[in-house]
DNA sequence: GAGTGGTCTAGACCACCAA
DNA sequence: TGGTGGTCTAGACCACTCA
């Protein structure tokens, strides 16, 4: 099982196995988001291998923000419904670089067939079933974002608009309570283009003003993608921030 | 010099302290980009802490980039001059995700002053003079990106546009090499507005067609800004992708 | 083969938290 | 006070690179 085998060819460092096996635990649904996970000294004796070994296959699951460590209480599986989480996936902000609480104004859900395009990018057969969701996204009352979301129908059974809002537009965090999926990686694709029809008219703009579109896909454990959305952004007074290292 | 000094209010573990001993060699320059560094043994051995502790501080500093491990051969001063580093923070991809090597077009090199809002970004007084860039970035003769630097003159004596040229536009590397100014992080807000004047002109857009406004803030050492740039982008086959994890 | 980074261990001790 | 994560050490050994 847990095996050091130097010189095989497909060696593989011990916390690296050790970082499957924790992994495994967390697809398996033994470890819940929220819940404390073994303590390392537990864990080691569990695999058969040092503290030290333990502590990094963590580590670096903490770092991708999979697992929380407290020191003195223990290590956390990650949760999008944890406070200072909900936004976590938020790059846009205000001018002065604060993220803000926005509005859900919920407009549709609706079923829908995946194309041959949105097969490809949430890996599904072209035709299987979809649900799609438009909601506006607004501050103070003006709105700021145009969403649509696409997410597979299967492991979504039964949501619909009451559960978007009951959950306060909180996507991810709904995911996880009510359906078990929990996002731990996004990618997205920026671009500048003209706001029209339906949007423009949401977004309260004119036919051709400039808006950042922002697509993302968005991955669930063993990068398994979960869900597309296409955000519209007027950014008159708000910015999309990021940071490079 | 170095002290665990545990119980101290100002407690700081070891490899924190060596850090930024690393750090403070990296500025002085006793090592310079490109260059390797002294084995963790004979740091451990300078520092008097254990190889773990300085490997713990190294570890620090090469997922910051800083510092590149080249297992068998050694640690070495990360350079942005390096293959595969040129382009580490370009952002802007063709719609296959793929990183374009862009042709450079310089336009001008002036010299200004700051005024009160790029003395706040760049960390001068008002008035301070400053050295002003534009150029065109092309792709395939199709004008992709247009560029607005901005830095401080008095670290960058001398700079103009030969040196860029010189350095086939790339900016992060000439600094290194000419200037001894090493770029370790950068802040960008990104905005969609509308193509105008000079710009338009130069992209060879309509007034008014939507645009990637993307305004960089570029860190050397200690977290100084040296470097303002607002770059103005034309995604119409390009987009700009980013990773949240 | 010598030198470098990379892995793994066992054990000691500290810092933080909760009961 | 006991349990958790966090730091640090000393030492053994493996993997990679290059002469």
């Amino acid at each position: 099982m847990i095996d050091k085998h130097y010189n095989s060819p497909s060696y593989k460092p011990l916390y690296d196995q050790i970082k499957v096996l924790l992994t495994q635990s967390l697809i398996g649904g033994e470890w819940r988001p929220g819940d404390m996970i073994p303590s390392e000294i537990e864990l080691a004796g569990r695999y058969k291998v040092s503290q030290g070994t333990v502590r990094k296959a963590i580590d670096a699951l903490a770092t991708e923000n999979i697992l929380i460590r407290r020191q003195g209480k223990g290590t956390f599986v990650a949760t999008h419904s944890a406070e200072g989480m909900k936004l976590r996936f938020l790059r846009l902000t205000s001018q002065d670089g604060q993220k803000e609480l926005l509005q859900n104004e919920f407009i549709s859900c609706t079923k829908g067939k995946a194309d041959v395009r949105m097969g490809q990018i949430l890996d599904l057969k072209a035709g299987a079933s979809t649900i799609e969701i438009k909601r506006l996204l607004t501050f103070s009352g003006r709105p700021l974002i145009f969403d649509h979301i696409i997410v597979p129908a299967a492991p979504f059974k039964g949501l619909n608009g009451t559960r978007v809002e009951e959950n306060n537009g909180s996507m991810y965090s709904m995911y996880e309570s009510e359906f078990g999926v929990r996002m731990i990686r996004a990618e997205e694709r920026l671009k500048a283009v003209g706001a029209k029809g339906e949007v423009a008219k949401a977004l309260g703009l004119k036919e051709g003003e400039p808006i950042l579109s922002i697509e993302r896909v968005s991955f669930t454990y063993g990068d398994k993608p979960m869900e597309w959305r296409l955000g519209l952004c007027v950014t008159d007074n708000h910015h999309y921030m990021n940071e490079l290292e």
